[in-house]
DNA sequence: CATAGTGATGTGCTTAAACGTATCATCCTT
DNA sequence: AAGGATGATACGTTTAAGCACATCACTATG
């Protein structure tokens, strides 16, 4: 049943995967199931109220009801069409997601240690920044190693080798130095290169 | 039950009354009794997003999902705080409102009369202006002898004599002339003053 | 005083949103 | 090929929105 709220349930489902977020992850957030979100994007239920303002402040949005006569106006702040985002950028959005999801992970397990917390401090940084694809593998090399990090104390020396490689990644790209001195995922004893 | 919807629900009310229509012409407006417009302004049922919309194309307003970074911006734009109007605004959109709905009666009658067609454009250009109370009771007066209109033919001229009157007043009023020649509210032959 | 219009409430019925839980096909990545 | 994550569907239960009809207190108006 194609209302005319088509666009609203469109923005919602651009505006999630603006932030790389899955339904699944959605769902958690706000405390409903992933199968509710999926009905709704599809636009195969007719949300009430208060359950589309929870929707959308959980994704940073807000609710608005604008005269017609400035609707123009407004859109030509809010831009309309909401944008189909490049996949570069979606990219970009899910690893940062992911590295937050990380280090909340690690700070609940660790509630002292102030490593982490400046972790999740640069991370913020980091998603003000526009970055290229070896920046991209950086993020996503250091995410998976703070992913498969124990929850030990043991895990604390590898949580600051992370930590310092982002603080240079977003130095690097705050400054727009022309490349890494070395490949920025060459990052750990271990592994080499992709 | 005070949602964090409040606002929604507060501006609704604010453009209903603005365009001076009653609960009771916005449920017939858009088919609902009564009861349900109550409840709603009232904040005592959360809406479903298609009744939502519905309301407020009722009222020529738009539902629009803002990113929270721009809200200020699209606040500044909308007016953020839905202004308490004064009574008189008020009073004026109520009254206009009423002779609308009296123009539109008699064309459903005479489907033919272009003077029908004339009075409804004057009426729309009058809504344009702030006028003062001299100018309200013309309007008041001239609306009430359109709804005491008969439907028969016999209608017209005094409909041509309203039509004449107002496009007076909608003239004295865009060129700000000082005040009517004669008291604006003597209008016919029989009744002649409050 | 009577009448008409206003908004706020109440009661009952029908339908569907919200929610939980579970399954499914499809993609990638290993 | 095996694994995990994605989004789309299905089914059953509970709660409330939507609607209709009816009443109420309040305020202007004649």
């Amino acid at each position: 049943m194609p209302y005319a709220t088509d666009d609203i349930l469109q923005t919602l489902r651009a505006a999630r995967e603006q932030t790389g977020l899955s339904q699944r992850d959605l769902s958690a957030r706000i405390g409903v199931p992933q199968s509710h979100i999926s009905k709704i994007e599809s636009g195969g239920t007719d949300l009430r109220l208060s359950s589309l303002v929870e929707l959308a402040r959980a994704l940073d949005y807000e609710l608005v009801l604008v005269p017609r006569k400035l609707l123009p106006a407004v859109e030509a702040i809010v831009g309309g069409a909401s944008m189909t985002l490049s996949g570069e950028t979606r990219q970009r959005a899910t690893v940062l997601n992911r590295a937050q999801a990380a280090v909340a992970r690690l700070t609940r397990t660790h509630p002292d240690a102030a490593e982490f917390k400046r972790l999740d401090q640069t991370l913020r940084e980091l998603a003000n920044f526009q970055f290229g694809k070896a920046d991209l593998a950086t993020l996503r090399a250091v995410t998976d190693k703070l992913l498969k990090l124990p929850t030990g104390a043991a895990a604390l020396p590898a949580a600051e080798r992370a930590s310092r490689q982002l603080r240079e990644l977003r130095n690097r790209i705050a400054h727009a130095l022309p490349e890494a001195p070395r490949p920025a995922y060459e990052l750990d004893e271990e592994d080499d290169d992709a």
